[in-house]
RNA sequence: GUGGGUGUCGUCAAGUGGUUAAGACCCAGGGUUGUGGCUCCUGUAUUCGAGAGUUCGAAUCUCUCCAUCCACCCCA
């Protein structure tokens, strides 16, 4: 027990460190070009923030979150999703009073209490983008093509964008009246996932994979044509805006966010490489949140990214992913005072920038050249009595095997080639 | 929360009731005292996820638990 990590939890292992400072890296870049700030926001909120924010309804607010009591008696849970704590600081520091819209992006853990598979953790990482102020389709627009600027950044192929309205509360209600009618009929044909889902999310049914029930909601009504005057134009929009962004999509009628802030837009960006899982990237709209977190009312949009699953889908499509670092010199020593010369050369080198590395083991030489071997290195400085009256070190070049006397100062020029 | 698969050394993996649990890779040390990647030698599981049971005898059979993987659900 104590030698194993929480159920669902994953340590990022040396190796896989570089892996991850890339795909960071290139998402910074790519919010620095769209001109968003990075925000970053507690590990942890008061419950009550993610029960109005998320809904108090939703799987993930009901059966996901990890829920604790602090010692004074708070109810706090760990974030799970990045939105809402954005949400409140944007209320709380009063962004909204600064310049619209406000842009941000985030990295941030988030803790979902699931059984874990192929994909899916109970914690996570999400890479999230949030822009507060701006009704217009442009801005969904932008987002988008900012996940996908993203996503094409770093190679990854086979992905697909998806996009759907789900309309405003109003028409959204509707829709849902409309849907329960027509599938009352049928009710008792349901599988029972989608039994409960009748008055709980009645728009999962059409998307559900059981044949009967994919049957009986294949003449179903549709979102999109209850959608009204404003959310049906709003969606006209934001295809030509995405068109205009020269950003591929399809229309996706079955989804359907799981999280109760979202608004006319929705979105995922989805493989079908890496098992069930398949979602990398999806947000949408959320155009009553802030005003339902006490905020004054200001429109949203936004995404989450999972970097778990991004790391996957780009192992599984053959996108490059960078290695461990090379070290530049490896400095071998022979006796006490090669030794100690072998540590100032060492500090020296560093200084200069160069990525040194030293037995510290103390290993005999061929232990050492071993090790040099191993930790990648390019080239073995070694230094023992021969070297300390010539005032030079031995260079050898790892690579070809070429092994000659250079003096201390020449070593960077040389390694740098 | 519900299904199903799997659990033998760090990793892959043989073994499926009978005395000492293959092998490969990795790792560590060494091949006489200053040189790696190749090669050679040596070493590393009193133990088969844990516990209980059946049996003269179990890694091999039974049960319980645990872990892990995959799927449902849900979502990143």
């Amino acid at each position: 027990m104590l030698t194993k990590a929480p159920k669902g939890t994953k340590d990022i292992l040396p190796e896989a460190s570089p892996k991850w400072r890339y795909v960071e890296e290139k998402f910074r870049e790519v919010c620095r070009r769209y001109g968003l700030e990075e925000i970053r926001t507690p590990i942890f909120e008061h419950t009550e923030l993610f029960q109005r924010g998320v809904g108090d309804t939703t799987d993930i607010v009901q059966k996901e979150m990890y829920i604790f009591e602090d010692h004074a008696g708070r109810s706090i849970s760990l974030k799970p999703e990045g939105t809402a704590g954005v949400v409140r600081s944007y209320i709380e520091n009063k962004i909204y009073a600064g310049t619209k819209p406000a842009k941000v992006y985030y990295e941030t853990p988030c803790f979902r209490y699931e059984r874990p598979q192929a994909g899916r953790l109970r914690e996570f990482h999400q890479f999230g983008v949030e822009v507060f102020g701006a009704s217009s389709m442009m801005a969904d627009a932008e987002v988008i093509t900012l996940a996908m600027d993203f996503l094409k950044s770093v190679g990854v192929g086979g992905l697909e964008l998806r996009i759907n309205s789900i309309g405003c509360p109003e028409c959204r209600s509707n829709y849902r009246k409309a849907l329960q009618d027509y599938l009352r009929p049928h009710f008792d044909e349901l599988c029972e996932d989608c039994k409960g889902r009748f008055e709980r999310n009645p728009m999962r049914i059409i998307d559900c994979k059981v044949p009967r029930c994919g049957e009986i909601a294949k003449d179903a009504p549709r979102m999109l044509d209850y959608l009204c005057e404003d959310c049906s134009s709003s969606f006209e929009e934001l295809k030509s805006n995405l068109k205009a962004s020269g950003v591929e999509f399809t229309v996706d009628p079955g989804i359907v966010r799981g999280l109760d802030y979202y608004t006319k837009t929705a979105f995922e960006i989805v493989t079908n490489t890496i098992g069930a899982q398949g979602t990398v990237c999806g947000g949408g709209r959320y155009d009553n949140l802030v005003e339902e977190l006490d905020g004054p009312a200001t429109p949203g949009i936004g995404f989450g990214l999972g970097i778990e699953r991004l790391l996957i889908v780009m192992e599984a499509t053959g996108a490059y992913l960078p290695d461990a670092e090379k070290t530049d010199v490896f400095i071998a020593f022979i006796g006490d005072a090669a030794k100690a010369e072998a540590q100032k050369l060492a500090r020296k080198l560093r200084n200069e920038g160069l990525r040194v590395m030293l037995d510290v083991a103390e290993r005999n030489v061929k232990g050492q050249f071993k090790y040099s071997d191993r930790v990648n290195s390019r080239f073995t400085a070694t230094i023992g009595d021969d070297e300390l009256a010539s005032g030079c070190v031995s260079l050898k070049n790892m690579e070809t095997g070429e092994q000659k006397l250079v003096s201390e100062v020449d070593i960077p020029s040389v390694v740098r080639g």
